[in-house]
RNA sequence: GGCGGGGUAGCUCAGAUGGUUAGAGCGUAGGAUUCAUAACCCUAAGGUCGGCAGUUCGAUUCUGCUCCCCGCUACCA
């Protein structure tokens, strides 16, 4: 019997969780762990929080706490909020914690004495003013070959060449633009170009055959692409030490050192429960099914460069399946935390109390399998309210009520075959739609799934329409009796059924029935072929007993009311503006590789000299056109009253060129020229950035300022 | 810009190794019913399957080009 190990991506601890995280992954993980539990499999769901990475200490710096502190809240309130939610994992543990930063350790020494690991000493450039080292492509120089000024410290998009940072001539920071320092420094990198012929990895490679078409494309086309070899070290202080002789204030990469997270948890875990070998038995053995659960934005990650570590290391058991998600919109917009257009679990859990299934199942009727999806609160209240109430939790109600009507709550006989072919043929569609249930979890389609369990109350209800137990109550009470015992087991089945999908729910009905599945009843319910030859009423599995008491009837699901939706929607957009069209900087990132935002503390005080130096003037624009090959700025002419200029400016995705001619704006006129895309830009104008993150032009208010007037 | 994914009924989404009437749920309309949270049940209307070419006896499904959305990546002095 196979083993599952299923781990879900570990979530960022610089915020908490919305329901694009939850949509993403681990909604998805927490029910297909509870479906294989449910099924006997043995299987492990493990997480935790990711606390290393450069995000974290600007996040930290900005709220004036020390990372630390930063982490600690941030964990529990994801690890409640999770909770809250019915998530429920084997364990859940955090990258912080000792055991995180021994196996990380230990594993980077694994592949260092391999030999997977290749130091190279370099001149890495030191950037004075935003106070770190920077990676390669944060530095751009003249091209040594071609002498084209726009060359990246890894590679000259203009020859192609690649290149190391020391060989860039003029060299200038991408963060500040300022002249970074040299200093030597050493780092570690893995020959992702060389591993991809380790038989482990090449192996694993012919098993992506049958994933998502979006996982695969990517996959392809990373290996298609070529590889390089890829630094796993950072210079950095937070983070995991770099356990090597001479690596002070070095830490490991953080996409080096958070899939560890999965290694370390799960030894974590195992320790705890007395079992520290344990950890083999998912890890190192043949049989086990090892399963990421992840958003679009990870699928490299977890399907080339953690497995290549994971074969470096031997032994490993690669990914068996990688069932990546896209992205949960909101209201049909991108979600973004920086804007405040997102639903955090934490406040759903607050705002709405009791509703947890209700979340769960408008997410699950929405999950971004395929595509990205759109979660809208209309859309909610709606499922809500149609399915859940009027569907599921309605059929529940008719029988409950209808039975204590009846018999004081107490089931009857169930019916026999020939008594009515009504019995039969709902029989038949109840497997049918197990059985369809069945082969969605197997593919992972739980959309799908989610929606044949809510079909079989659909098919109890069409029962009742069929057999009309109220009519018989009157007239045949032994039929309506069996009709009815028949419709109670139906709703014992759908306790089995919603549990992985809707376990409040599914909580609530067992106790409604009085009566609980057992572990026997549940493993026969989802394994397909073990009672679909219990196709007709004499023969299917009994969950009640003869006689059996119903509990007083409860409703499952009350209708949600316009005033809620409304003041979440208000919530959702206290300044609801319509032209929010694009999102030049939409929050979705996950892991902290990305340039740091400048953040919204003040700057450190100036003299008046240095402000004095800057030449400020009012320039209008004459024309503005795209650049070939760059998405992000136009080319701008300008005219400064005495003279024209040409500035390159990074605002292509706020205005059209033709609205920006003739406007008059302000500009910084003596900043170094620097060529961008190959055309030389002389100066800079500026702009105001709005709370959307629309950029706006500053100029002159009043009358009579020309072109190449003073500003000061 | 490069690479990858996606654009299918009013809405949210399935599906199609190319072939008679392209599906589901919701919504809408009509009907039936009253046990039930005015809920359930039945029926119907609704789609040039992003656009333009091409291959083919036949394409929404294959190929090329193009537009739009998303991700990774590059670009923002």
């Amino acid at each position: 019997m196979p083993r599952y190990l299923l781990t879900a991506a570990l979530p960022y601890a610089n915020g908490p969780i919305h329901i694009g995280h939850l949509a993403g992954c681990y909604l998805p993980a927490d029910v297909y762990h509870r479906y294989l539990k449910a099924k006997g499999e043995d299987a492990l769901l493990i997480c935790g929080t990711d606390e290393h990475g450069v995000a974290i200490t600007l996040q930290a710096r900005k709220e004036g706490v020390t990372p630390q502190e930063l982490v600690d809240r941030n964990f529990k309130v994801i690890h409640q909020a999770f909770e809250g939610l019915g998530i429920v994992f084997t364990h859940f543990s955090r990258t912080s914690r000792e055991i995180h930063h021994r196996e990380a350790q230990a594993f980077f020494l694994d592949l260092y004495n391999k030999g997977f690991l290749k130091e190279k000493t370099t001149s890495q450039f030191y950037d004075p003013v935003a106070g770190t080292f920077l990676a390669d492509r944060y530095l751009v120089g003249t091209c040594p070959h071609c002498s084209f000024d726009g060359a990246y410290g890894d590679q000259c998009e203009k020859c192609g060449t690649s290149l190391s940072p020391d060989e860039l001539q003029y060299p200038r920071s991408v963060l500040s633009g300022s002249v970074p320092e040299k200093r030597e420094t050493n780092n570690w990198f893995l020959p992702m170009d060389e591993m991809l012929h380790l038989p482990e990895f090449a192996t694993y490679t012919e098993r992506i055959a049958r994933w998502k078409s979006n996982v695969k494309g990517q996959f392809n086309s990373w290996v298609q692409q070529g590889l390089q070899p890829r630094s796993m070290t950072r210079d950095l202080d937070w983070g995991v030490k770099v356990p090597l002789e001479g690596a002070e204030g070095k830490v490991l990469y953080v996409w080096f050192d958070a899939p560890i997270g999965y290694l370390s948890a799960t030894k974590e875990y195992m320790d705890l429960q007395g079992n520290p070998e344990g950890w083999r038995d998912y890890w190192e053995s043949e049989d086990s099914r090892l399963v990421h659960f992840i958003g679009k934005d990870n699928i490299v990650f977890h399907t080339l460069i953690f497995p290549m570590m994971l074969a470096a290391h031997g032994q490993m058991v690669l990914p068996w399946q990688v069932p990546a998600n896209e992205f949960m919109n909101l209201e049909g917009r991108k979600l973004s935390t920086s804007r405040g257009w997102a639903v955090w679990l934490h406040e759903y859990l607050q705002d709405i109390p009791g509703r947890q299934d209700e979340l769960r199942y408008t997410l699950l009727c929405n999950l971004p399998e395929t595509k990205d999806a759109d979660f809208s609160w209309q859309d909610y209240q709606l499922r809500v309210n149609s399915e859940l109430v009027a569907i599921l939790g309605n059929f529940v109600n008719r029988v409950m009520v209808l039975t204590h009507k009846l018999s004081d709550g107490h089931c009857g006989d169930l019916p026999t075959v020939e008594a009515n072919t009504s019995h039969v043929s709902l029989e038949l569609e109840l497997a049918g739609t197990r059985q369809e249930i069945l082969l969605a979890m197997e593919q992972f389609r739980l959309r799908e799934a989610m929606a044949g369990v809510i079909h079989l109350a659909r098919l109890g209800n069409r029962y009742l329409a069929e057999t009309e137990p109220w009519k018989l109550l009157k007239t045949d009470s032994e039929a309506a009796s069996r009709v009815l015992r028949l419709a109670a087991e139906l709703c014992a089945e759908l306790c089995i059924a919603l549990e992985p999908f809707l376990p409040f729910t599914a909580s609530k009905l067992s106790h409604q029935l009085q009566w609980q599945a057992s572990a026997q009843e549940r493993e026969a319910w989802w394994n397909p072929g073990s009672a679909d030859s219990k196709g007709t009423v004499d023969a299917r599995t009994r969950y009640l007993a003869q006689g059996h008491r119903l509990g007083p009837a409860a409703l499952l699901f009350v209708p949600i009311e316009d005033e809620l939706i409304q003041a979440q929607i208000h919530k959702l957009s206290p300044m609801n503006d319509s032209k929010l069209e694009n999102d030049p900087k939409p929050e979705n990132k996950s892991k902290p590789e990305n340039t740091p935002k400048p953040d919204a503390e003040l700057k450190p005080e100036v003299t008046y000299d240095q402000f004095a130096a800057l030449d400020l003037r009012i320039a209008t624009i004459l024309s503005a056109q795209p650049v070939p090959g760059a998405d992000k700025v136009l080319e701008i002419k300008v005219d400064l009253g005495d003279e024209q200029r040409t500035v390159v400016s990074g605002i292509a995705q706020h205005f059209q060129p033709e609205e920006l001619v003739g406007k008059q704006v302000l500009m910084l006129t003596n900043l170094a020229p620097r060529k961008i895309r190959g055309i030389v830009s002389q100066g800079m104008l500026l702009m105001a950035e709005n709370q959307e993150g629309q950029l706006v032009l500053v100029g002159p208010n009043g009358n009579g300022i020309l072109p190449g007037d003073r500003v000061s």
